[in-house]
DNA sequence: TTGTATGCGTTATCAT
DNA sequence: ATGATAACGCATACAA
């Protein structure tokens, strides 16, 4: 049997008061004498007295809580995201509930609806790779639930978002690569529709196309699960490799993509970069210190986490319903490997 | 202004019957006639009524929801943990609630008691490396509040416990290294109080004096914070390299601990395992494709989370107080890459 | 079979 | 300056 908190009922018990005279005076109100003040605050403070905040809640309509929805919680770009949301959350005196959609847009909905039903005041999410179907995170929109996207958005729905921005990010990486020297880069992409995917496919195209160099269809590969399946980017590299004019150089457009092209290589002995360059999205800790085999996009996922729940509270705080909706852009940083450490380029 | 859901009371209204009918109607009491609990029913499915979890919560006097208290969530262990624990508690109904220490005792103790003020039904923790006062959780202890310990545990505190086999993993790979041909290997520990720290240093020597190698206290360096800071890791290393007799290779007893001393050795030109061998525990997604820089021991993060939300859920949930506690002590993986793959040893 | 009343912990409103 | 009461949404002991 658990330990039963102590509650303004026992302290008005105790000293003879009544509730109501307690909560106002823990809650310093002026009409409450200095001595009767005094006496509630210090017994209070010796029975280390918490208001109970699902009391609180429940009179307040509001938990106090976000919701976090995320492809992949062990993932080092979600859980840079979630450890700046949480940080922010913290200092506002909220609680950050976790949940997780493995990329799959059923266990996403259940998900919504769990945070929903846990009445959290807002959810912060990255829709899945495979979701094309919007309609539940309209339906919350519709129904008012402050909401925040981060990363991967829905363009449709009119809210805050936070994003980084994608389009330079893979514009610099192959530009990077074409002053490099190579001449046939292939680009493996996230599913085609995700926002990022299009936004860094544009990247690379544009790129190519400034540098004079033809867009090969043939040289992109889409991965509908997000490379989250080792398969999925072994057949992306087969497909590629099996071309007469095989590529010298790839990009991979996400994390996991990234670490499965190196997995491959790897299995394959295929040697990065000697036989194949490499730029990669990528948020591990390590990927800086894996070179020569591989340079590094680097998206600033904390301050994505902080951003997007700056903007949450912000949203829920506010009386009126928001009218001025941000998207927040952030840089990417390029990381390379000279001969010594890695290096922001 | 928010959506306003639909309770009991709505329904109870438009149906003319009292709330107390409507309730007992949807929980499916036997003492409802079938037509009304058809009528409430199919109400309450067109309205798409959901119990509010908050009021639920006050009545019951218990939340769903377990608190999880870790070091950093932007870790990959303990994001990997995490992972587990939310897959386990979301199946169980139980929603998680994230709080980070750190590595910081009185960070520590605001997340404990943050935690306790959302009134979650149980803790999941790992204690942060700076800790040696306990007494806030054997407070908690003392007052019933169902903990489990993993990785980190408390041994005065008698609760459910799940480790991984850290004096194995240290032995092991301290063995791996002697039968390389190693004579002269260094240990990089984390904090001297941490529970994992002790075991995998005891590993350690226990591998080095079956193998008949002196056991040199010059060679084992103590990170405060785990490894946490870069500088703490390059004192260490500075401080062992300066020895007449330099290691020939080290073990890094913590993820940041190993990463870290990549990092010295990348800045330093220190080449591995040429100029020295590293082994290093690490649950990082990339570590297998290091090599031939690095060995890993890989602890089964994801396991562990499982393992500690199964027995935090059925502590909460059995009546009675639980006479009989586990310490479950899961194997920890060695992984060496030869030259083609990543292979367990 | 259904309805009434009470309580979970808190605060706001209305007395006194 | 303080107390009594109602309300948040729900479940349940007790009446009818």
């Amino acid at each position: 049997m658990k330990f039963e908190a102590i509650t303004i009922k026992d302290i008005a018990k105790v000293l003879g008061l009544s509730t109501s005279t307690v909560s106002r005076a823990l809650r310093d109100s002026y009409e409450i004498s200095p001595e009767t003040k005094e006496k509630v605050l210090a017994y209070a403070r010796e029975m280390n007295y918490r208001p109970n905040p699902i009391a609180l809640s429940l009179k307040e309509k509001r938990s106090s809580s976000i919701g976090v929805l995320v492809a992949e919680i062990a993932n080092s770009f979600f859980s840079q995201v979630i450890n700046g949301i949480e940080s922010v959350a913290q200092e506002n005196g909220y609680n950050v509930i976790i949940a997780q959609s493995k990329e799959n847009h059923a266990k996403e909905v259940s998900a919504l609806h769990y945070l929903a039903s846990r009445s959290v005041d807002g959810i912060i999410l990255s829709v899945s790779s495979e979701t094309t179907d919007f309609s539940v995170i309209q339906q919350m929109y519709e129904k008012k639930m402050p909401l925040v996207f981060f990363d991967r958005i829905v363009d449709s729905i009119q809210t805050h978002k936070v994003t980084v921005d994608n389009f330079k990010g893979a514009y610099d990486a192959t530009l990077h690569l074409i002053k490099n020297g190579y001449k046939n880069i292939a680009c493996i992409a996230n599913a085609p529709q995700l926002s990022i995917t299009s936004e860094r496919v544009n990247g690379y195209k544009a790129a190519l196309e400034k540098s004079k160099q033809r867009f090969n269809p043939a040289n992109l590969v889409y991965c509908n699960h997000g490379g989250l399946i080792y398969e999925e980017v072994e057949a992306a590299m087969k497909q590629l490799l099996k071309q007469k004019q095989k590529p010298d150089a790839i990009i991979g457009c996400a994390d996991k993509i990234t670490t499965n092209v190196m997995r491959y290589a790897q299995k394959k002995r295929i040697a990065i970069p000697t036989d194949i360059a490499l730029i990669g999205f990528s948020n591990l800790d390590l990927t800086d210190l894996l070179s020569p085999s591989l340079s590094v996009v680097r998206q600033p996922a904390g301050e994505m986490g902080k951003m997007a729940a700056e903007l949450l509270i912000k949203m829920i705080e506010s009386k009126r319903p928001v009218s001025e909706f941000q998207h927040a852009v952030l840089p990417a940083e390029i990381f390379q490997r000279s001969s010594s450490a890695a290096k922001k380029i």
